[in-house]
DNA sequence: GGGAGACATCGACGCTCGTCGATGTCCGGG
DNA sequence: CCCGGACATCGACGAGCGTCGATGTCTCCC
């Protein structure tokens, strides 16, 4: 018997935008794979900081057409660096994209 | 001419195995969606730090029956609560598994 | 107790995504 | 020059996902 005509306060909060939700969706979208999950770790951790196609595609029991496309979606969502040389590839990762992502969710984990 | 035989290390540092993959790919699923993010901001930009359903509803063009999904799989991603008082039901965000996905991330982002 | 409102569930549709085999492109060596 | 290897692209198939209308369940009030 409070408050019978308000459920609650109407979203009080400035939140994101949709367009700002579709942007995030897309980067996400592009991690929430665990293939995906695991090229972006290995290219991580290793020493290097880089990889190439060979070796990635011997860590997993997919196609090398499949690896090629994930590593493709990596790299047009902005997570991955892509350098030729000579006859290999070599992928990196851009710390930079992954340290915006765990931004992210740090600005959300606050609670005010 | 440095090491014609190998295009690179074969994969040095440990990295994710296959079922954690699994277990993050699951999580960051749940949030790779816009309307998902943004009913995450919407909640956990709330001043109380919950919504309810009605005000959820508002805020989109979407169906009940879609926001009503949406918030059902963020729930059984472990990353929204689900409380019901009297009538409506109230979603607040976990903020212990936003932050544990800030830190996967900031992990990844350190050079070694 | 009957009715109205809030929210969840169900079944179905269209679309996207992950995976594959086959083929194309580029580079280096004999 | 031509062949072989590394990687990308193409076309196709099956599975999963987002969305919807319709229906079910629960709670409160008259």
């Amino acid at each position: 018997m409070s408050d019978p005509a308000a459920c609650c306060t109407p979203l009080t909060g400035t939140a994101m935008s949709a367009e700002r939700a579709e942007e995030v969706a897309g980067l996400l979208k592009a991690l929430a794979d665990p293939v995906r999950l695991r090229l972006v770790s290995l290219i991580a951790g290793s020493d290097t900081g880089e990889a190439c196609v060979c070796d990635l595609n011997a860590a997993f029991d997919l196609t090398q057409a499949t690896i090629s496309h994930h590593l493709k979606v990596l790299h047009t969502a902005g997570l991955l660096d892509r350098e030729k040389r000579g006859v290999w590839v070599y992928y990196a990762v851009r710390r930079e994209a992954l340290a915006a992502v765990a931004g992210l969710f740090d600005a959300a984990a606050v609670p005010a």
